[in-house]
DNA sequence: AGTCATTGGGGTAATTGGGGGA
DNA sequence: TTTGTCCCAATTACCCCAATGA
């Protein structure tokens, strides 16, 4: 059968919580926080972006982090963005 | 091959199971708790609207952008968080 | 006429959500 | 401040087997 395949892919709460080493909950208390965007199946419970966790959890470089982000934001355009 | 016309697109439970990253069943609960519209093939089986699921998954994803938050909120005392 | 993956139905474990407290 | 654990209620996942779809 064929799959029309154009979805994100989605993580459940237990997988992200195992990928960060955390309780489920506190992936939960992350979306209530706003810091993780969450989609909600009919039934209430909550699904991730596979792709925003991975770019936080590969979010190492915390501190020259912004600035470099700001930098790269603005210029050099052509050698980036390689996903999907 | 046969014509799809561009209104009604349908999908098969996999389809709409793999979108939400739950299990089929699940969406046949979703059907019969009334969540969603299912059209019926003649043997039983259902068959789901494409736009009314793309409805749903978009409803919620209600993108908290806060994410700068997350890398730099820590240094940032006096106006965060005002709950509880 | 067949094969074979998917779906439906029912039932039972596991996960999740929410609040609260350590 | 953030995280882990307790409670309970709701939702979801996996098990069976028979019927449908292609």
């Amino acid at each position: 059968m064929s799959f029309h395949g154009d979805s994100e892919v989605l993580l459940t709460p237990a997988e992200v919580a195992s990928l960060f080493r955390v309780d489920p909950k506190t992936v939960t208390r992350w979306a209530k926080a706003g810091k993780l965007s969450s989609i909600r199946t009919l039934g209430g419970h909550r699904r991730y972006k596979e792709s925003e966790v991975r770019a936080l959890l590969g979010a190492a470089s915390e501190a020259a982090e912004a600035e470099a982000a700001a930098n790269a934001a603005a210029a050099d355009p052509g050698k980036d963005d390689r996903q999907r």
